[in-house]
DNA sequence: GCTCACACGTA
DNA sequence: CGTACGTGTGAGCG
């Protein structure tokens, strides 16, 4: 069995400068420069090493180290030495301080020393740390480091751009260089650096260095024996003896440098957690968005050190031996964890393993066990009695469907808690998770190097088994983690039981018809070409319609229509201002633009779903349970939650969405109105619940009110106004958003916003009050508990502050929605099978689901999917539902 | 091959 | 300068 996991602490250290400086010539200054003309290449570069260092070697402690000056001890013995060097440009140095801050909101300990070098300082600490017994990892664009490496020390060091990180541990030197790294230094020194100004012997190269210090073993040898090298070489070495010892000396790298007291004692480097607020603020300044999102995706938003490990012993069970293992050691709640490939409603099971509470592992794959063996698995995975905890059980549970297995007994799903515990989190990795909330590594830090290699039956059951048993270790921390955030009924009562409903739809799919798919294509590709052909006639020449840069240029240029509204790339070419372009000059060429736009749009669609059609002409999707912040679910691979709709030629691909064979027809059924009747009850206003009561038509009825005229004297504008402003209200509109959207003055819209909340005060309460009680909690929270977590509330930074305003107005509107139809879904699901009918649910689409009507079950599933839907959640408004039949998806929508 | 920006489909 | 998503493309990096 190899050893899993590291015991020891991980010291990471940086050499700032020599990084830094690889980076300002790696990336364009041009690419990497803030709208204020700073320029942040460096910085990009650094930070952007340095987060991905983070996340792959989860260091416990951490120093990043800088060059002081030019003048060191290294100057006086050898005033040439870095000489050549040119003196870095201004655009470098002023980064440096921008690197620092960086560090600081990071909580990352850097420091310098008079005198010495930022590798001297590495070396001084790297010693002392391998010596209190912790792996250390070096960081540094410079090569003086792999003299460092040993068993303990490893240098990271940048091969190419920012990106691909050489891992240098003694076998990469020795495949390298064919030198130990204690030999590294007198390879150094022989082979003198241009970089630094050392001097090299003459006719000595990389390769006769390396093959000397090869052949003496080290460069003292060589020195003592350097009479016998013939040749010409052997005179030029002998000719140039005392700079090769001088350049020896020069190279070394001091081991004990005198440093400041706070960072005499490795155990001092721990690494503590990042400033969140900093973070923002020096990010934002710096524009960097996309390495703040990977920096808080790879971290989490605070970080546990890593420091423990999986101590634990897995048995991979032979032929035979299943049930007796499951019999003397299952008992109680046990860890499962799969290995396999599962998506697109099925999947293969390779292995599984199982953490039994005792502490017992096993290990069990389908290649050698007995039918016994598969049996015995089968039955103790369908027993309601035996828990089981999981880490995102819908795919295995696939896996195991397509052996025809299901399971009973999910009792935690370690993915779903942590997704309750930190909701904007949009992956949950099990060795994050291992490491964020039990202080341990999950990765065998062995596998990476390559150096052991193991049986791959070994190897496998020692990861598996090792993640086994991390999901039952960490399904007991997360569950006090979720009881505190009052999620425990959210995750027992709708998450957890959605899993099997969400799998048996991902596994079921929805019937196409394939040839319509096949001729919508051809259609949509023929209206493409045509618009294509004729735009470049109108241009005079052919181009790529495709490429809003190309689209600019002959626009906004070539043909000098007027400017639209400003994007990072120019000036936009999207739908809304194409259209008024449009309108305004009657440029043919713009009209031809948006057909196109819009046939290729629907023939992607398309395109996209023909070849994930499957043998039986079905189509599998996958619901992501865990992605949305608000509690929604989403659709991947292919996105079912988007198929057109609002347009008759988008319509034509829903009615390829066809009833299977052997059925009835399609049902849809969808919440009418679901968000504002969560309006209505969360903000308990009287007129708004008294206009879903009585009111035919909401927004008419809240039209009339607002306006103080009969319903009947309502017309289609006043209607579209008031709807446009009900639905803005739950995303929380301004009044400059809401002018826009309805193409009237800020006044106008100020003057409607005030008359709606003069009849809504209700409303008005509400919403200012869910702002003002997250910026104190931290948090919003739907019908059933489900928190979003907002920080930004609070940002110093208008901008971000007031996105976080409109999301804690919209997160509990649709969150509610969102757990109102999981409730319905499962309840659905359930009497379904209660009252033992074959029609089954498919598709869910937010706030419709669509289900496949076996025959005869027409009437009796209309009803049953009614009272469950409209009973799923009690509001002090009815829950409406409308309900449509048909062959196809479009028919069946109402 | 990767990441980004843009554009656009749904609720 | 209205929320929540996923996908495909071009373009720039390597």
């Amino acid at each position: 069995m190899p050893e899993l996991g590291a015991t020891r602490p991980r010291l990471l250290l940086l050499d700032g400068h020599s990084l830094a400086y690889r980076a300002f010539f790696a990336l364009p200054v041009e690419n990497f420069s803030t709208t204020t003309g700073q320029a942040t290449n460096a910085v990009y570069g650094f930070t952007s090493m340095l987060i991905n260092t983070l996340r792959d070697e989860q260091p416990t402690h951490i120093a990043v180290a800088f060059d002081v000056s030019r003048q060191t001890f290294r100057t006086e013995m050898f005033p040439d030495y870095k000489a050549t060097r040119s003196a870095s440009p201004e655009e470098f140095k002023g980064q440096i301080p921008l690197i620092l801050e960086v560090l600081e909101a990071l909580g990352i300990p850097s420091l310098q020393l008079e005198g010495y070098e930022a590798d001297d300082i590495i070396a001084t600490l790297a010693t002392r740390a391998e010596n209190a017994d912790y792996d250390v990892f070096i960081l540094t664009g410079d090569r003086d480091a792999f003299q460092l490496v040993d068993d303990r020390v490893t240098v990271l060091y940048p091969r190419k751009g920012v990106s691909d990180l050489a891992r240098m541990d003694p076998a990469a030197i020795e495949e390298r260089f064919g030198l130990t790294p204690k030999q590294y230094a007198d390879y150094a020194a022989l082979r003198g650096d241009p970089s630094d100004n050392l001097p090299s012997v003459p006719g000595v190269g990389e390769k006769t260095a390396a093959k000397w210090v090869r052949e003496y073993g080290s460069l003292e040898q060589l020195t003592a024996r350097a009479d016998e090298l013939p040749g010409k070489v052997g005179q030029s070495l002998r000719d140039h003896l005392d700079q090769v010892v001088l350049n020896r000396q020069l190279t070394e790298l001091v081991r004990e440098a005198p440093l400041p007291a706070a960072f005499d004692d490795p155990a001092d480097l721990v690494r503590t957690p990042i400033d969140r607020q900093r973070v923002h603020e020096v990010f934002d300044a710096l524009q960097f968005r996309v390495l703040r999102d990977r920096l808080f995706d790879s971290l989490g938003q605070t970080v546990a050190p890593a420091s423990g490990s999986f101590d634990l012993e897995v048995a991979a069970l032979s032929p035979g031996e299943v049930a007796t293992w499951l019999s003397s050691h299952a008992v109680g709640r046990c860890g499962v964890e799969v290995e396999g490939e599962w998506g697109r409603g099925t999947g293969v099971l390779r292995s599984i393993a199982v953490a039994a509470p005792d502490g017992a592992v096993a290990w069990m794959t389908p290649v050698t066990w007995t039918s016994e063996d598969e049996t015995a698995v089968a039955a103790w995975l369908a027993d309601p009695a035996a828990p089981l905890a999981m880490h995102d059980a819908k795919g295995p549970l696939l896996a195991m469907a397509a052996r025809g297995w299901s399971i009973a007994g999910l009792a935690a799903d370690t993915a779903l808690m942590a997704y309750l515990v930190l909701p904007g989190q949009r992956s949950f990795d099990l060795g994050d998770l291992t490491a964020r909330f039990l202080g341990r590594q999950l990765e065998d830090s062995t596998s990476d190097s390559g150096q052991l290699s193991f049986d791959t039956e070994e190897a496998s059951a020692g990861q598996v088994g090792l993640r086994a048993r991390a999901v039952l270790d960490l399904a007991e921390v997360l569950e006090s983690e979720v009881a505190v955030r009052g999620g425990t009924r959210l995750l027992n009562d709708v998450e957890l039981p959605l899993v099997s409903v969400l799998a048996r739809m991902e596994e079921l799919g929805i019937a196409v018809d394939l040839g319509l798919l096949t001729e919508l294509d051809d259609s949509f590709g023929d209206s493409a070409r045509g618009a294509e052909t004729e735009a470049y006639s109108m241009v005079g020449r052919t181009f790529n319609l495709g490429s809003p840069k190309q689209l600019q240029e002959i626009l906004f240029v070539e043909r000098g229509l007027p400017k639209t509204k400003k994007i990072k790339t120019g000036y936009t070419t999207d739908a809304e201002a194409l259209q008024s372009l449009y309108e305004r000059t009657e440029d043919p060429l713009l009209g031809v633009l948006l057909r196109w736009r819009d046939v290729t749009k629907l023939r992607q669609t398309v395109a996209g779903l023909i070849p994930l059609t499957d043998a039986n002409s079905r189509i599998h999707t996958t619901y992501a349970q865990t992605v949305a912040a608000t509690g929604r679910l989403s659709s991947v691979d292919p996105n079912l939650q988007n198929i057109p709709i609002r347009t008759e030629e988008g319509r034509r691909i829903r009615g390829a969405f066809v009833v299977g064979d052997g059925f009835e027809c399609l049902l849809t059924a969808d919440y009418s109105q679901i968000e504002m009747r969560i309006m209505a009850h969360l903000s308990d206003d009287p007129g708004l619940i008294a206009a879903f009561n009585e009111g035919e038509d909401l927004h008419s009825t809240v039209a009339s009110r607002v306006f103080e005229v009969p319903a009947d004297d309502v017309d289609a504008e006043m209607r579209r106004r008031i709807k446009a402003m009900s639905y803005g209200l739950v995303y929380g509109l301004s009044t400059y958003g809401l002018s826009q959207q309805l193409g009237v003055s800020t006044g106008d819209a100020q003057t409607l916003m005030d008359h709606y909340f003069e009849r809504f005060g209700g409303v008005r309460d509400y919403l200012s009050e869910v702002v003002a009680d997250a910026r104190v909690t931290g948090y919003t929270e739907t019908i059933m508990g489900r928190r979003r977590y907002l920080p930004d509330l609070t940002s110093d930074v208008r901008q971000r502050r007031d996105m976080a305003e409109r999301m804690a107005l919209n997160a509990p509107i649709q969150g509610s929605a969102a757990d109102v139809i999981k409730v319905a879904m499962i309840n659905v699901v359930q009497r379904l099978e209660r009252e033992q009918r074959s029609s089954r649910l498919l598709l869910q689409v937010h706030d419709e689901l669509v289900l496949e009507v076996a025959t005869g079950e027409r009437d009796s599933v209309t009803t049953l999917v009614r009272e469950e839907m409209a009973g799923a959640a009690e509001l002090k408004v009815p829950l409406e539902v409308s309900v449509g039949f048909g062959h196809t998806w479009d028919e069946a929508a109402h």
